[in-house]
DNA sequence: ACGGGGTGATACACATATGTCTCATGCGAG
DNA sequence: CTCGCATGAGACATATGTGTATCACCCCGT
């Protein structure tokens, strides 16, 4: 039986997102240790540093989309999915924020799992335009540029405990809709 | 005379900026060569690579205070600064983006500057805020963290070519202010 | 011409990460 | 119970980055 090979394997990714999330430069020997299993062991399901960090790419893509399509499913809009994908992102941004750092693009099965990724939020922020979300005469790839590293920004708010998870992803959402002026509608009194 | 030291270690320093940030894993070595200096040279200025990134974030940080501080000079408004202080920052940004990456803040030294700089972004934006630029009811944490990182995502859209620094600028602080809606204004017809 | 400081080249020592191999062990399947 | 497989532990080899010391050299100002 295999089973035990798999659970090896599935308790190494999991220690490598655990530890490297707080230390990107944490050692292979760290990680199997972490993982409670020996060094040679980790090189028994990975081929080497590159080798576990493109796996647990695959796995952090894996991942999100699961909860993303799980949040999307009924979502009236595209633009409604682009918001509640990305709320549903930001409580796992944690554990994948540092592939980031990590030069995973090299393999070729991150970049075609990243570009496919790429090309979907690229539709979905078109669909978007097209329901009048968003300007027709603001470049795609700025939306998409802006939704990650606002992203990015969210989970920076979280992490310096300045705002909840659903406080910064509305924040993040209203940055990119309406901005940050101040609402002209209402004034006290 | 001393004119040699210093123009050795600028020199250096200059190679450093060119080199990690292109590959941000380079080894002192690499730096030394690329400097045109031994690798021995290098080490009588900087005690070791955290030393030598830590002045490096200083260059940068003095860098782009000089180049923010002339655009600002004749800003009418704090808005009005923010905005050619970000259009000011972005040609820099490919120099110092991979700072970034770099644990500098451990260094004492740029620690400080960086709380500097942080504190006075934030009375900056709180400013503008009393000016009527921003809402009162959004945290100035947030509008600083969606000003840093949308400084990123203008680096990124102008490192892939698919916008000029002008056009990034202004696209990352119309999201900053009023968003990517439509603009309800004029439209054709 | 002379002397000194900064420099490049080189050798050396050292730490760490990595990859491979071997071997004894434990655990489950048959 | 016994066999086989995955594993843990450890030894070993290697590559790379790093820090230091030495020495000859060259340019500078005196």
């Amino acid at each position: 039986m295999r089973g035990k090979t798999v659970s090896s394997k599935s308790t190494i990714l999991e220690a490598g997102f655990d530890l490297l999330s707080r230390n990107p430069g944490a050692s292979l020997a760290e990680i199997a240790a972490h993982a409670g299993v020996g060094r040679a062991t980790l090189h028994r399901h990975f081929t080497g540093r590159a080798d576990l960090v493109a796996e647990m790419a695959l796995v952090a893509s894996s991942e999100l989309n699961t909860a993303v399509d799980a949040a999307v499913q009924d979502a009236p809009t595209y633009a409604e999915g682009l918001r509640v994908a990305f709320r549903a992102m930001l409580p796992l941004a944690q554990r994948y924020m540092f592939l980031g750092t990590e030069p995973v693009e090299q393999d070729p099965r991150v970049a075609a799992t990243y570009a496919a990724e790429t090309a979907e939020l690229y539709s979905d922020i078109d669909a978007a335009k097209a329901e009048g979300a968003f300007d027709t005469d603001v470049p795609t790839a700025w939306i998409a540029q802006a939704y990650e590293n606002l992203l990015y920004a969210s989970w920076a708010m979280v992490a310096a405990e300045e705002a909840t998870p659903n406080q910064a992803a509305d924040l993040a959402w209203r940055t990119l809709t309406t901005g940050l002026k101040p609402t002209e509608k209402h004034h006290d009194t």
